[in-house]
This record gives C-alpha cells, structure tokens and sequence, in this order.
DNA sequence: CGTGGGTTTGAGTGGGCTCAAGCCCGGTGG
DNA sequence: CCACCGGGCTTGAGCCCACTCAAACCCACG
C-alpha cells in the first residue's frame, strides 16, 4: 500500500542519526517521535525556502543537496552569507530568536529536506539539555566565523579575499579527484560571496590561472596550488 | 567589619535582577547560589579582560561600563566587533562554542563586571531551560546583526557606514541632553568600527558638520540631523 | 617647554567599480 | 538545420572613492 515509506522513514532516520547533524544527540525516544512527525521532501533548483523579511514557523534539516542563504542589499544586490549542505541545520537562528527571517534561502542543487516545526524544535531545547548545548554551540560557531569574516571584509583585499574563499569552499565541499571544487557556482555569485563586483572575480581568476595557482573549465574550478592561494588569503595583496 | 560586603552583594542582585540581564530568568534559588559565587570586580580603562586566541574560563556579565570588543586583523589593525555595556554579558561565545577567545576585550570606560565561570553558565543552562532559551535568543540576535553588517560592510560605502554607525552608537548608549552621542570615542576607534582608515572618518565626520548633519567638539559627537543620516545611511553615497 | 598621542589637511595613487561592447553556448522555434 | 535569442562570461577603458604618505597642528602632561 505504502510501499516507500519504510524507505522514508529510514532515510530520515540516517539523517537524523548522522554525526554530522545535531539530531544525533537526541534520545532514541526523542527520535522516533520526531520521526513521526517530520517528511522528507524534495526540492528543486531555485526554489525558495523562505523570504528575508517574512515569518518563518520552522527551521529545516538538510539530507543532501546545497542551499544557498542571502541577504538582498539595498539597491538589491545579494551577500550570500552562507551555504548548508548535508547535515546542517537552517532557520534556527529566526526561529530562536524569535525574529523574522534576516535572510532567504533557494535551493542551489537539488535538495532533500525535512521541515521541524518552530513548536517541536523548541520543545526539544527545553526538554534536552544536551540537545539544547549542541544547537548554542551551533549558534556560537556560526557567531565566530561571522565575526571573522566581518574582520576580513573591513580589512583585506578583494584578491585575498576571493583565495579564502576559494579555500573555504573547498574545505566545506571538498574537491573530486581532480581537484575540482565539488559546489559549482556562477561568476555572480562568487562575487556576492567575496562582496565584489563580478567582473572582478573575473579579472581575479584569471589573474590566479596565469599564475598556476588554478585552473578552469567553465564553472568548475580546480585548485592547483592550494599553498599559493593560503598565502595570498592571508597576506598582502 | 565588613561594612561594604552587603552592598556588593545588593549590588549583584540589583544587576542581575535587572531586565536587561538574561539573569532574571534565574529562579530564585538559582540567582541566590550564583551570589554566593560571583563578586563585582572594578576595572580600569585600558585592562584586557582576555585575548583573542586565550583560552577562556568564563563569562562576564557587565554591571557598568563600556567594554570594546574587537579582532586584530593581519596586519595588527583592530575590527571593532561590538561594545558591551550593563546588562550584557560578554565570552559566552566562546565558552558556549568550547573554543578560544575570537576576541579580545577591553575597558573603554571603568567597568565593574562579574566573572562568571564557565562551569556555572553551562551548568545553568544544563538546569534551566528558560534561561537556556534566553542564551540561546542572544546568541542568535547577535547573529543577526553581525550577517546584516557582513551585508553593509559588502555592500555600503564608508560614508554610509559611517552614518549607520552614529545611528547605531546613538540607539545603544544614547545621547545626552544636547543630543551629544554618550559614548566617547577616538578618530582611530570609529574608523576601526565602520572598517576605514582613520583620515577617511576625518574627513567625512567634517563632511557631515559642514552639511549641518552632526557638530564636532573635540571627541564629543552631536547628532544634529537624525533623518538625514537615516537617509544617507541607507542609501545612495 | 618639550614630548607624544591624537587630529587635521593636502597631495598623489591605485584598487576596484561602472559602463559598454563583444563573445560563447545552450535552448527554442521557424 | 539554421537563425535567433538570452544569460552568463570576458575584456577594455575610464573614473572615482578611499587609501597611503607626509607634514603640520593641537593639547594634555610631565
């Protein structure tokens, strides 16, 4: 009759019990009630989770696929602040903080998700104290790399900027066996993760191509000398 | 004997009690227990509570004063992250993370502050989820606003930023009668907020005087125009 | 008075932005 | 099958915001 909900359930279960994902600190008992309670759904390229600005009545659990979280600037440019991927939890900042959405999320790849309703998510901190620690230290982590990546949008370079990036992605989404960065993206929104224009991440990536530090082939991006691109994220110009 | 004694220990009481300290959702068995740990401390301008890269012990929690909070860049040039004042509480990110410090703190302004060992905050947060829900909102406002101002940083220019950031110091500290900003600060210390250089925040701070927006007088910043810096903050240069 | 930290002002430079044109490539319809 | 189209990518030219460097000033303090 329902021949693929084992198969859901099981998959949620995966996800949940993951050791990358927070759920795995819940007890078994918690779990299975949570399992009764959420789906797993499928969404599509481009579409949009939540909007910056409106209300947002729960948080979602990513099982596999990217998302890509942003804000929309004044004169409509997004920053993209940051990307989830399997694992990762997101909305949980509004939701905690009892605010409406400070971002929007679209779907970037393809992506499985589970929707935790705001009421069942709190419920969980209150009545899991380590549940609860675990999400804080989420919430704290993220506060860290905010905090840093403000320092370095005040004081370093476009061009030290986009080689951390480039590093960064690298080490959250890791390189296939070419080195190819695994998360492909457009020039745009390079740009709009480094907070530049995008004919400057042009111009850049070209510049770390001639000098061996990369290579391309259209969108892909492989890093040949990670050492090189290490030293001019940290570095002088 | 100790004549003094009961008046830090009201005056401990009188600070966490307050509304805008997360300790008031302590019950009162908990605030009691944590009186008999913590005493009020004084210190003077110029001290460092930790450094950026320390291991950190505990939290602070701000009874008076002002407290700047920043990174130091590559090139040992500060980012000004936040300024904490009574009420706030200050290193539980990385307490709560179990991180080092990603900051370093220091007295702009003579603070009398309560150290709070780490132990305690998590053990208080282990046994009270009200008050863990509360930690937790703080954390994830501050994550807001730091995603907001990766935004600006990315996106505005220094004389946007320059006229947020007087907006901004005006709704945190306020201003006085003659709508003087009541946070007192040098040249070099805004420029390392709004993320420029120290001429640049010169030379538009008499932009904005010429323009009748603020008035200078010395270090002492009026805020003549509200609307008008609303206006430019937001918007085009 | 001299010394030093902070402030101010000027001059010059360049990083990075804008604007504009052309290219590439996949998709769509005649 | 080809022509056309549109979105993304690339490159060039020019400009301006904001940085750097340097000199002078102010003033509190010893």
């Amino acid at each position: 009759m329902f021949p693929d909900e084992p198969t859901l359930q099981s998959e949620c279960f995966q996800c949940f019990k993951s050791s990358d994902s927070v759920f795995h600190y819940l007890s078994s008992e918690e779990l299975s009630d949570l399992l009764k309670i959420v789906t797993p759904k499928t969404y599509g390229k481009g579409e949009t989770l939540y909007h910056e600005g409106g209300k947002i009545t729960g948080a979602y659990c990513v099982f596999s696929g990217i998302i890509k979280i942003y804000k929309t600037g004044f004169d409509g440019k997004e920053q993209i602040i940051m990307f989830a991927k399997k694992g990762d939890i997101i909305g949980y900042r509004s939701v905690l903080a009892n605010e409406l959405a400070c971002t929007t999320s679209k779907i970037l790849e393809e992506s499985k998700l589970c929707f935790i309703p705001a009421s069942v998510l709190i419920r969980l901190i209150k009545q899991n104290a380590v549940f609860s620690l675990e999400m804080m230290k989420l919430a704290c982590k993220e506060l860290g790399e905010a905090n840093q990546y403000i320092t370095d949008l005040a004081q370093k370079s476009v061009k030290e900027r986009l080689a951390e990036i480039l590093l960064h992605l690298a080490d959250s989404f890791g390189l296939d066996d070419k080195n190819t960065l695994k998360i492909v993206l457009t020039r745009e929104e390079l740009s709009n993760i480094v907070g530049t224009a995008t004919e400057s991440v042009i111009r850049l990536l070209s510049e770390f191509k001639q000098n061996g530090l990369i290579d391309l082939q259209g969108r892909k991006i492989l890093l040949l000398d990670v050492q090189g691109l290490k030293h001019i994220s940290n570095a002088f110009s």
